[in-house]
DNA sequence: TTAATAGCCCTG
DNA sequence: AGGGCTATTAAC
């Protein structure tokens, strides 16, 4: 007689499936279960039912619950899952246990709200709204209503009367109406009504080409500067993909832009789809039913941060990833993934479009759009025909003087804005009153006792505070290394500088926008509207405030100073600092006015600010992506990244030099580098550092990595340091 | 990861 | 012997 054993998934760091018995419970593959495991019930995931176990039958136990009223798991799901694992070097119980919401990977039995939705029955259609007499007003309505749509929903019908129920009940009684279950949908905020713009001749073509393959898989780079109205297009796709009604969309986000103007375009727009949303910020209750929602076929829209980017998603027939440049898609912890290469797994895996949308590609998305690995599409004039690109210049900070970090050319501007009632918004990537508080006499500058960092003015607080780990210690009276009382902060932060214009400016609204001021719950979509209502004159910001935004009264803005970025080591860091200026640029005159930028730097000659003035993305990004190819960088070398830390570096450089010997037996197609330090060598008392690896090709890392890390999981040295693998890594 | 246990030094 | 500590190991 065989056994039934259940392969089960656990969330737990070893990188193997475990066996149970079933213990009498009829099990889905799929479905949720609770096990015993050492001393503790832990939830699973049935990944397979075998007829025999590697195991001892005596060490074999039985599953102690399964939850056979909840939807299993789809085969796509683990599929898309089990590459993740295997491409991040992650195990495959915790990679799935991940995707799951975390009401779904505790114990407790969950229930969901659930209602009705109604639909007409044959017998209903053919007798047709002429049955209902037309003075039973109430009945006619839900009667259309019911004609256009199926599964109607309960706030739908009422409101179109508020004595639906009753009347819904007679038609039921009639046999013309059919009631289903389906989740209780979030309730609707209220709708804005829509407006529906023409399409430009680019986004005419773009729409076009990409409506011209929609049933297979297909990658496009939808290239547009702000404003040139990518957001029309999405809609135009979302709309058409919908049509059928056995479709479904994910529309994934950077984690800033997920804000209510968003979500209400989408509502406002696409009214008649259910939408379902996915974010951190959930409770965990209300990512559980929009999750539900998603996974059911009931939502048609998904939109969602990174994480949505593993719901399933039955129905799916088109992907779109916003923003796609934008480094929130990488997970920076646990399994390191990136939600945009993700996506485009997913998309390939199911055979459907996908977009991505940027007006700064990421290099590797770009080099494979010019490539012709994806499609092209360029939108070239701003939506709105009126509307000009700004004026961009650079203001020399090494020839003029400055006042408080401010030059006389921006501040004049700023007057300038302000005695025509326009917007200005300052963006100044530093939070803070000054970075540095400095010793006159001995030149001491006040660390961090835990990181390798300076400390943080935050004069209104009389604070010193570390931006990495979070200490926070008073401000000093004298200098801790000689006693000198003459401790100046040294640079500037936005709290500075809100300071210098209300000094400036007296008669200016200022209002600054950092992280320390939108703390608050709804700090920041109070500010928002405050801005939109025109009740601030000088915005201060960082780069919260680049992203996603449009302020239409806005026509200047300043860039106070990136120069620490323009030399910076990290090859990476002069595409995002492109990327994010481009961006700030782009929130100058949006609508019927012209826009001026002006950027305070005293490097005005450098290639980047050149190809900003002329808002030449692509001259830019091909010269980047010549001086990568040269330096083998990505996307012409495929990278993974070693980290490790403890508390005594001796231990962290045995792991890795163990680590880099190691991996040099293992293959000769990979060039692995000598351990080294990362930007900050330490963090949070934890000693770190790093060993990098480089390949030609995806394959020959995935082959030393397939090898290397069960192989370091196994080993000894590894016990006494933390470490984990990213590969693809975004940052040294 | 969690949790038990084995080994070790220390005191009394 | 037993307390308090760290290192090791097993978990279906």
């Amino acid at each position: 007689m065989t056994l039934t054993i259940l392969k089960i998934a656990l969330d737990v760091p070893l990188d193997c499936l475990f066996d149970y018995l079933d213990g009498g419970f009829t099990v889905t593959i799929g479905g949720r279960v609770v096990v015993p495991f050492g001393r503790r019930k832990l939830v699973g995931i049935v990944v397979d039912r075998i007829d025999s176990s590697e195991i001892a039958t005596d060490k074999l136990k039985a599953i102690l619950h399964a939850f056979t009223d909840e939807p299993a798991l789809d085969h796509e799901s683990f599929a898309l899952l089990r590459f993740c694992a295997d491409y991040y070097q992650y195990p495959y119980g915790q990679a799935l246990l991940a995707a799951l919401p975390t009401r779904l990977r505790q114990i407790e039995p969950v229930v969901l709200r659930k209602q009705f939705a109604y639909s007409l029955t044959p017998s209903g259609l053919l007798a047709g709204l002429e049955a209902i007499p037309a003075r039973q007003a109430v009945k006619r309505r839900l009667f259309s209503a019911l004609l256009e749509n199926i599964d109607v929903d309960e706030a739908a019908l009422a409101a179109l009367s508020s004595t639906w129920r009753k009347a819904i009940q007679a038609m039921q009684e009639a046999g013309w109406i059919n009631a289903k279950q389906v989740l209780a949908p979030p309730r609707i905020q209220a709708q804005v009504p829509s407006v529906k713009p023409d399409l430009n001749p680019d986004q005419a073509q773009a729409l076009h080409a990409i409506l011209a393959q929609v049933d297979v898989f297909k990658p496009w780079l939808l290239h547009g500067i702000t404003g040139s109205g990518k957001t029309e297009v999405y809609m135009r796709l979302i709309l058409s993909a919908l049509t059928n009604n056995e479709s479904q969309v994910l529309v994934l986000v950077p984690e800033i832009n997920l804000t209510p103007q968003l979500i209400a375009r989408f509502r406002s727009r696409l009214p008649d789809f259910q939408l379902a949303l996915l974010h951190s910020n959930l409770g965990h209750s209300e990512r559980l039913l929009n999750w539900r929602l998603a996974q059911s076929g009931q939502a048609r829209i998904v939109i969602g941060t990174r994480l949505a980017v593993f719901t399933p998603l039955p129905k799916l027939r088109l992907i779109i990833v916003d923003e796609e440049h934008d480094s929130s898609y990488k997970q920076q912890d646990g399994m390191r993934y990136h939600a945009r290469d993700i996506a485009l797994m997913r998309a390939k895996r199911r055979n459907i479009p996908i977009v991505l949308g940027s007006a700064t590609p990421a290099l590797e998305t770009w080099n494979n759009a010019t490539t012709h690995k994806y499609g092209l599409l360029t939108l070239n004039n701003r939506a709105v025909a009126k509307a000009m690109l700004p004026n961009i210049r650079c203001i020399n900070t090494a020839l003029g003087q400055t006042y408080e970090g401010l030059s006389s050319t921006l501040l004049e501007a700023l007057r300038d804005r302000l005695a025509r009632g326009e917007q200005s918004l300052l963006f100044i990537n530093r939070r803070g009153y000054a970075p540095v508080l400095l010793c006159s006499a001995c030149h001491w500058m006040a660390p961090c006792p835990r990181c390798s960092s300076r400390l943080v003015v935050h004069l209104r607080q009389r604070q010193l505070r570390c931006h990495h780990c979070g200490h926070e210690e008073k401000i000093p009276q004298q200098c801790p290394s000689c006693g000198n009382a003459d401790l100046h902060p040294t640079g500037h932060g936005t709290q500075r500088l809100e300071q210098t214009l209300a000094a400036l400016l007296p008669q200016a609204r200022i209002l600054r926008v950092d992280r320390d001021s939108t703390r608050r719950k709804h700090a920041l979509s109070d500010m928002l509207t405050d801005i939109y209502a025109g009740k601030v004159d000088i915005l201060i910001g960082t780069q919260m405030l680049a992203k996603g935004h449009d302020f239409p009264n806005l026509t200047l803005v300043g860039v106070i100073d990136t120069d620490s970025a323009l030399f910076s080591p990290d090859f990476r860091t002069s595409e995002h600092l492109f990327a994010q200026l481009m961006q700030v640029a782009g929130r100058a005159g949006r609508a019927d006015k012209a826009g001026e930028v002006l950027i305070q730097t005293a490097h005005p000659d450098h290639a980047l600010f050149n190809a900003l003035r002329t808002q030449d993305y692509v001259a830019y990004s091909d010269e980047l992506l010549h001086e990568r190819k040269i330096c083998q960088f990505p996307p012409f070398a495929y990278l993974a990244l070693l980290r490790a830390e403890a508390n005594d570096f001796n231990q962290v450089q045995r792991f890795l030099q163990q680590a880099a010997d190691s991996a040099r037996l293992i293959t000769q197609n990979v060039m692995v580098y000598d351990p080294t330090r990362p930007h900050m060598q330490r963090l949070k008392n934890m000693e770190r550092g790093q060993l990098l690896m480089q390949a030609n090709s995806r394959q020959s890392l995935q082959i030393l990595l397939r090898n290397l890390v069960p192989e370091l999981r196994g080993c000894n040295s590894a016990a006494k340091v933390r470490w984990s693998v990213d590969v693809d890594p975004l940052e040294f």
